[in-house]
DNA sequence: TATAACATGTAACAAGTTACATGATTTC
DNA sequence: GAAATCATGTAACTTGTTACATGTTATA
């Protein structure tokens, strides 16, 4: 659903095709929003069905045609709805990774101390990343804030519980 | 994988049947983390052909007979092999609910601050049940706190958020 | 006596990923 | 001339959920 409306989103400021849609979100929102191509193009090809975009066949030379995605009117009004629906809303995060923290005890506290540290590491790399994100599309911008904000609090709850550990 | 954890970490500490599993990650978690039923039985089916738990039958009366799971010496070296991989380990949330947010610009300020009102409501909502959730079992604590911080942070954000559209 | 809780399970579906396949063009 | 990038797509697989099916016992 809100896949759905991303590309939506998208494609109301200019015609897109695919793959030019994939790197897009990939590029400027890979940290903290997956989209991969076999799902794009699945995508596509559902809102094509439904009317809400359509394409026009582009060939240049040989090289492999590329399917030049608008939104229509029936699109438009998918993407009105779909905003609403997707604002007011907000689907829990699911704390998965957490299920190990419960049993932390099995372990000794240097190796518990030792590997936080690596899942530290992690996010401060998810972090630096983030940072490097931070990109020109305005648009995008609410979403690493976010992003970041959320690392930046991942990370400073992790050091709070290594920090009890000792 | 994590959801094994849980349920190897759960059964280290005594034998229970997957109704009983699953009804205390849900009462006790389930804000935090779903395993449903069907999950749970299913799990438990795929542990049993592993060797990493086993179980006996147990019958009162006419009752629907209960199959009673007890973790293996297999089972508990997969338990901290498991542990390690997934205390070193973290996957990056999300962040899907974020994606309308990019195009809140499409929406006047009025119905958009009136959308986002209820997408407050919701995480204050999830707050309350995570306070209520605080439970006497000590090893999800951590859990559930970090779950409660996670949710203080989103509202602080979204109220940011808020003030900023005025 | 109806409904909720107890107890397990199957089958269909949903959403998305990975791996594979194809073939042209640009870059090193 | 090999590798990366451009461009699309299919098929199999993974992970989990929902809906359905079954039957007992406690509770209102």
């Amino acid at each position: 659903m809100e896949r759905e409306l991303l590309l939506l989103g998208l494609l109301r400021t200019q015609a897109m095709y695919g793959y030019q849609l994939n790197e897009m979100i990939d590029s400027h929102l890979g940290t903290s929003i997956q989209l991969k191509k076999p799902t794009a193009y699945n995508l596509l090809d559902k809102m094509t069905d439904e009317g809400w975009v359509t394409y026009r066949e582009e060939q240049e030379g040989n090289r492999p045609p590329r399917y030049v995605y608008s939104i229509t009117p029936h699109g438009e009004a998918a993407f009105q709805r779909l905003l609403r629906k997707c604002l007011a809303d907000y689907k829990p995060t699911e704390f998965r990774s957490d299920i190990s923290l419960a049993f932390l005890e099995a372990l000794s506290r240097e190796e518990a101390a030792f590997l936080l540290s690596k899942r530290r590491t992690i996010i401060q790399n998810l972090l630096e990343q983030v940072n490097t994100e931070a990109t020109q599309n305005s648009n995008f911008q609410v979403i690493i804030e976010h992003h970041r904000r959320h690392l930046e609090m991942e990370l400073e709850w992790l050091e709070e519980l290594m920090a009890k550990l000792k």
